[in-house]
Parts: C-alpha cells; structure tokens; sequence
DNA sequence: TTGAAAGCGTTACCAT
DNA sequence: ATGGTAACGCTTTCAA
C-alpha cells in the first residue's frame, strides 16, 4: 500500500529529490541534468511505477487539475450527456472531474460549491439553480475560475455557454403553424429559469409573426409535484375545451408525461393533436409516434465549456475577457407534427 | 481570491495555530483549551469565512474524502441513475465522487484507477470493464478499499454488488413461457461480461425447467460494430425463418435497437412477436407498446456499494472480510408480452 | 551538473 | 491551558 515517493527514488540513486523532481518534470534538459543521470531516474521510476502524489503537487502549486462540475442532476440524460462531454474534453487534458447535483435546491448549490472551493477543484462548470445570485457573484468576484452551462444570468457578464432557446422555441412553434396549425398550446414549468422564460418568448414571437391570435391562457405551468395530475387536468382542458390541436412542450420531462397521459385519456397523436418538444431524447426516436424535438447541441456545450474553462485557469491571474457562447438548436421533424389525415402504421 | 488560514487566524489573535487547529477540530475541550480562547478563535474563523484546506489536509492526513467512481458511461442511463444513488449516499457523509467513463476499455480503466490512486481517492467503486484482472488484482494486493459494481471477477474475492441476473433473466424468460410461447430467443452481446453470461444461463435454465427443446442458433449476438444492420438480420432470421414467437433482449440498449428495426419492418409487437427486455428504463413505459422488462435495483446498488465501501476506509489496516451482496430483481411485465390476440388501443 | 533548504496548510507530538 | 516544531510529498529558488 505503501507508494513511491521522489525520496525514495532520490534515495536508491544517491542523487537528490531535487534532481529526481527536475527529470521527472521535463526540466533536464533545460537545467542540464546529465543523459544519464536523467535516464537512470527515468528508468527506475517506470521501473517502481512512480505516480506523483497529486495531493502535494496540489498543496504547493495550488492547482488539482480537478475542475467541479455542478449540475441539477446527473441522472438526467440531459445533463448526464453534458457531464459525459465535459469529461470527455477534461480527460485529454489530464484533468479530473467531480461532480456535484444541485437538484434545483440553493442551498444545495452553495455547499457544495463552498466545499469544492476551498482548494479541492481549479474551476467549475456550473448549471445554475438561478435561485442564487450571491454565490456566482462571489465567485466573480473572488476570480475564481468558472463557466455557466445552460443556465445563465442575463445581467451578470459572466463565462457562459447557453443555448438559443428562444430561436429553437420559434422554429419549433413556426414548424406547427406550417403543418397547418393555429391553435398551440404551451406546455412549460412554473419557474424562473431564464432559459425556459425565453423559450416561452420564442413561442409567442412564431404566433405573432404569424398573426395568430393568442391568449395568455394558451400556456399552462405543470408545476413539479402532483405533475401528472396536473398534467391530466392542463391537456383535458387545452384539447377538449379550449380546441387546441398541437401542443409545445418546454422540455423533454413535460412531454414524456404528457404522452403517458394523452395514451390513458386514448388522445391519439397526431391525428387528435400533434406534438412538439423542447430537447431532444433518445426516447423520442422510439415512442409511437416518434417525437418532433428542438435538439440542443450537448456535446458542444460540453466542449466550449472545458475550453473557456481551461484557458481561464491557465491564465489566473490576469483578468481574461469573459466570454459567452449562444449555441444554435436543430430542429428534428419527426411523426408527432404530421399533417393530419395519417394513415396509420404499426 | 486568496484564502483565510490557520495561521492567519493564529496570528490575528496572538495565539498558536495549533490551539487553533485543535480548536477548530472540536478538540479544544478534549485538550483544555480555555471557552475564552475557543470563542474567540470560532467567532474570527466564522468571521473571515475559514474553511480549511482540503488538500493540506489530505496531505498530513493522507484521506481526502473524496472516492473515484469508475463506469462504463456516465451518459447512459443506466450507470447515471447509479451514479446519482452513489453520490447522494456519499453526500450525506461530506465525501465528494469524481467520476471516470472507462467506455469499456480496460486501458482506459487503467490509466484513470492509476491516476486516481496515487493519493487523490481513498477508495473506489468500479463497474469493472472485465478485461484486465490485473489492475482489480493489484488493487486487492494493495489493500487499496474499493468495490465491484455491477459486474466482477466470479474467482476473485472482493467485495462486489451485483444484482441477480440468472434470476432475472430466469423470470422473463418464464413469464414469456406463461404467456404461452415455446418459440423464445435470445439476444445478446457478443462479450465475456460474466453478468451476461449469467443472463444467458437464467435463459437456458427457464427453457429447459419447462422441458422446451431449445437450439443453440436460438441465441444471437449483436456486436457494437454495425449494430442495427446485424440486429436486422438477426430479426429477419430468428422471426421468418425459424418462426420465433418470442423474444428476450439482454439489456435496454439492444431492445431500443430491435424496436427501431421491427418498426422499420413492419412487424407488430406484441402481435408479430413478444418482447420482454434485461433492464428497465424510462423509454419502455413510453413506447407502444410498452416494454415488459427486468428492473434492477439502481439505488440499491449505489447505496451498498457506499456502505460497504466508506466502512472499509473507516476500517483501512484492519484486514476486513469482503463483502459480496446479490440484490434481487424485479420483473415489470408491461403489454409487450401480452397474450394474443389483442385489440389495439391508442 | 547537482544539492540543500524553504515553503505550501495542515495535524500531531512533545514540551512547558 | 498553550506553543514549538516536525512531518506529509512536492516544487522552486539559490548556492555550489
């Protein structure tokens, strides 16, 4: 259990750890070790299998090469597919990654950004909660390294990498009224996230650009708990009385429960009505019928992330620019904003 | 950016930092440390924000809270769901997890257990990738505390949690039976993964219990290469042409596969042929028809494998018997089986 | 071309 | 009841 240390390699060769630390970190040639001093350490640390102890590297350099990752939660394929990008960037970097679920809570955000902080993680990649403004402002204005994913603050100009909700929002709306509709709903969630607020925005600018009259109760809040009731209770209400025939749904949880109920309340789709939704899942390639979906670029999110990230690390110190990146949505057509009449297949 | 620490503390109040290390550790009562100092030095620490640095800690105490988790891939959902269980288990415990997709390459395995051991973890939870014994072997050897998820070496005695998957593959495999199917075959991956293979085995078992006359060419493996033009194959020659009636897919993945393909085919499920699948997600409760599937209990796993492994850490010295636990799972029957004929709903 | 020593922030031992 | 100092494993001057 016991691990090798520079001593012990500095002590089987009678040089110092000085010496042993300079060639195991590239500095030889620069410093003019001799060829074969170099080689003899080189050659016993493969030999011991010597891994520096990142944790004293750490203490003096004051770097982990970890970054925090803090999302809402991991074991959403949403964010488990940014975390997986994220991971995958870092790892060419010979960086770690931690992770950290805020599920929407705060209070849950700031501790765990607090104990990160405190010389565990160089930077972060954070999926705010938006319900705390204080902590990002103190990490502002700390100058500690970090990127907001997918959720940002508008009024604060931080390093970000968001999403155009607002055009996906529109071209998916747009792509309903050409199939013929003019009575959509909007599905979405009692919140204030900035990103779902915009994605309502991009709903009402296709109607209006369309000169379709609109009523503010065309959109309906599912608010988190008792959601399929809830659900239950919006659909009966925007299809039967109100005569919608298609609905816009804010994200892919929304409209994964609204299929589960539109097929207890025997609702076909999309002969009775059709469907859109914001984020793509694999799931929508395989319900019946496969689900119109505004996909969102993760693997890129993921990717800008790690390299504004990185390049800021690097750069501690000097007060780099902040950056933000607006990632353009793809909007995949699928069965569930068919033209109606359909002939079914199996 | 700069941090408060012990010493800044010490010198603001003219005392030792180890009176104030021992205070802040809660040992100043322990130790005799005056109220008056003890006050004096928490009310400046709460002042000033102190939160300690992990990494000197971790250094001097060689443990830095934090555990390595190592899976296949962080963005499927299956080893996502796990990994949130385990990083809520471990939360409670103000342990941090850093994640690592080995994406079932033993170098890949390897390289990141190395990385991670040399002091930057004081465990692991790994879902073994299965193809380098060695690297589990020498973590054994070492003492290092981890433990198998998911899969593990049936001739190695380490602590491991798995679930039953002869006993879960037995019961789909006889519920297909119950359904009144003899025709039943078997998809699965072309790997030496033991769990699979325990899969295969509860398969076989379920047959020959109800004396059906099976044929080795009833089992097909698809390989990850060129996957959906195999399964196609696959399909087309197990359902025309050896007339299968049935069939069980060894996980969520090859099932999402098939149900593309057999769309794509106009063949009808349950009509054509029952389909009963290893592993339940979220997409079988919305696909149609819905999935009859074997469920696993994620949770479960993550929490075991936390228990167990923060106990061996608490434990590090003392020789502790491993610990193999085999958790039960749960058969989720869904329309995809159902007896025909059966009128169409939806 | 190499080595000694200081220092990163903490804990722990031994004094006083 | 409190302080001095070594130690954890490493990097980085500075000196030789």
């Amino acid at each position: 259990m016991k691990n090798v240390s520079i001593n012990d390699i500095a002590g089987a060769l009678h040089v110092s750890k000085t010496t042993v630390s300079l060639v195991l970190n590239n500095k030889g040639d620069a410093l003019g070790i001799s060829k074969r001093t170099q080689s003899r350490i080189l050659k016993l640390a493969k030999k011991l299998n010597y891994q520096p102890n990142k944790i004293a590297k750490g203490l003096i350099l004051g770097k982990t090469e970890t970054i925090g990752v803090v999302l809402a939660d991991i074991s959403n394929v949403f964010y488990s597919k940014i975390a997986r990008a994220i991971e995958d960037s870092l790892s060419h970097r010979e960086y770690q990654v931690l992770f950290l679920s805020s599920d929407e809570d705060p209070a849950k955000e700031k501790k765990g950004i607090e104990i990160l902080k405190h010389r565990i993680v160089d930077g972060f990649i954070i999926s705010t909660t938006q319900l705390n403004k204080n902590i990002i402002l103190q990490l502002q204005e700390e100058n500690y390294p970090f990127v907001l994913i997918d959720r940002h603050f508008p009024d604060i100009h931080t390093n970000s990498v968001i999403v155009d909700n607002r055009g996906g929002a529109l071209a998916a709306t747009e792509h309903l009224i050409t199939m013929g509709h003019n009575k959509i709903a909007h599905l979405t969630l009692s919140t204030h996230l900035y990103a779902i607020q915009q994605r309502i925005a991009g709903y009402r600018q296709a109607l209006e650009a369309h000169r379709i009259a609109f009523s503010p109760d065309w959109i309906q809040d599912i608010p988190y708990t008792n959601a399929k009731k809830r659900m239950m209770i919006a659909l009966k209400t925007l299809i039967s009385i109100k005569g919608m025939t298609a609905l816009f749904f804010a994200n892919n949880r929304l409209t994964i429960l609204a299929l589960q109920c539109l097929q207890d309340m025997k609702i076909n789709v999309p002969n009775d009505v059709a469907i859109a939704s914001f984020d793509d899942v694999d799931t929508f390639k395989v319900t019946h019928p496969s689900i119109t979906a505004v996909e969102q670029p993760l693997e890129a999110i993921g990717k800008y992330a790690v390299d504004i990230l990185i390049e800021e690390i690097n750069n501690s110190g000097k007060m780099n620019p902040k950056k933000q990146v607006i990632l353009p949505t793809k909007l995949i057509i699928r069965q569930s904003s068919r033209k109606y009449p359909v002939t079914a297949d199996s």
